[in-house]
DNA sequence: TACAAATGTTAGCCTACTCTAACAAAATAA
DNA sequence: TTATTTTGTTAGAGTAGGCTAACATTTGTA
């Protein structure tokens, strides 16, 4: 059984390499960065983890995740996008709010309890900052993300996010018929004054740009594990 | 902010003297073996938490809780026994799954959650064990809890929970339209074969005394606190 | 009342995690 | 290719929470 600084450790490694695509391996000085401890701390934890073979790490060298630790690491990401989406969709959080309580349920041991969630919410694929959530396989597909009015015309798509929180935004989301999960179909863009025409639930819309570029979507391709996302 | 270890300390001196009813102090000895650490242990703490005067102690007294220490004590109650009733209510767990799971949920730290939860659950009143949930203003109504088999006939209660948990008495709960917060009434018991007469949904069943006795019931009546469970 | 048993405390030690200060190695720039 | 900066490590120390062994106090009983 792991302690939550250790779990903290491999998920900063997870982060810091494979979720961030374009590394394998992260340094010391950098995990101690991002964990906001100092280097010493890092140290120590990093020959402890090698110990147990979560990760692989030589003095002086860089750290990387062995396959049991990637493992580890996934679950407990899991977790916390799965309690992020449970905040978010059940109990009325913002999408701005559920990633420090998260980052505390993320540590509760049950292995029922994580997938009698994933089921309560109905095995969400994507949680509230539009961030795959692994499955309980440790299966991850990583989404072509981008905003609303980065969508070619003539595609649909799927909302998987907002990037904005202020009441007047989120109202107007909620009238045209949006939410997470929704999936909507950019029409035609209006040339003159750029404003997007969408179809949403069989609905048509015309949104502005400034409307457009705070709604995350994922288009309905979607290719293998890398994201940028740290939450 | 206090840690894990502390508020699992508070919590133990509240369900030492207040619950358990008939005292005002626990020992240190009672306390070390109600959380499985040693009496030296134990002591140690006691210290502390007296220094940041959560508990009333004195050097081979017994101790107690001040109004503060009572009051976090009782939050942290309110946390397990809302995650007690979300775990059965929402996510299939049995009740005697749940405990274990809601030792870990209870020090998660959040009001937001916590208030936000007791909405999403519509605000119970008793917990899966037919504890009583203390309100988000700290009180706690603490009810005349018996069996099924115990209340007098013509008399209705309510159901708080169950003893058992094979598959086949929950079967039978289930078919009997029975579940946690639903009123039965006691219509009559036949002295002949002991069969107890109740109506539920308005609608009329006899049971066994031996399913009658693993039913938990509340009386209409509700009286101040006072309860025997440590869950 | 005196003594034994039960209860509570202290001292000393341990592990986990954290820090600062000093030092070593590696990478980079002159 | 040497010097400097960046990166990483070690040593020593602190806090939180736990333990054992020895000791002190209180309680209960003879
Ligand atoms: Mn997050
Ligand atoms: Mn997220
Ligand atoms: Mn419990
Ligand atoms: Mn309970």
């Amino acid at each position: 059984m792991l302690s939550f600084t250790e779990e903290n450790y491999l998920k900063a490694l997870l982060h810091l390499t494979i979720e961030t695509g374009d590394k394998e391996e992260a340094g010391t000085n950098e995990i101690a960065a991002h964990l906001n401890v100092k280097p010493a701390t890092a140290n120590d934890m990093l020959k402890k983890l090698k110990e147990k073979k979560l990760i692989d790490y030589e003095k002086y060298g860089k750290s990387s995740l062995t396959t049991s630790g990637r493992k580890l690491a996934i679950e407990v990401v899991r977790k916390h996008r799965l309690w992020e989406t449970f905040l978010y969709e059940k109990l009325e959080f913002t999408w701005d709010e559920v990633h420090e309580v998260a980052e505390q349920l993320e540590h509760i041991q049950s292995s029922k309890l994580v997938d009698k969630l994933d089921k309560f919410l109905n095995y969400p694929v994507f949680d509230p900052h539009g961030d795959a959530i692994p499955t309980a396989k440790g299966e991850m597909k990583v989404p072509l993300k981008k905003t609303l009015n980065e969508q070619e015309i003539g595609r649909s798509c799927m909302m998987i996010g907002v990037k904005e929180n202020s009441s007047s935004f989120l109202q107007y989301v909620d009238k045209v018929g949006l939410s997470i999960n929704k999936k909507i179909k950019v029409l035609s863009k209006q040339p003159y004054d750029e404003l997007i025409e969408i179809e949403v639930n069989g609905k048509r819309f015309s949104v502005s740009p400034k409307f457009a570029e705070n709604i995350l979507i994922v288009s309905e391709d979607v290719e293998p594990m890398n994201t940028k996302r740290k939450n």
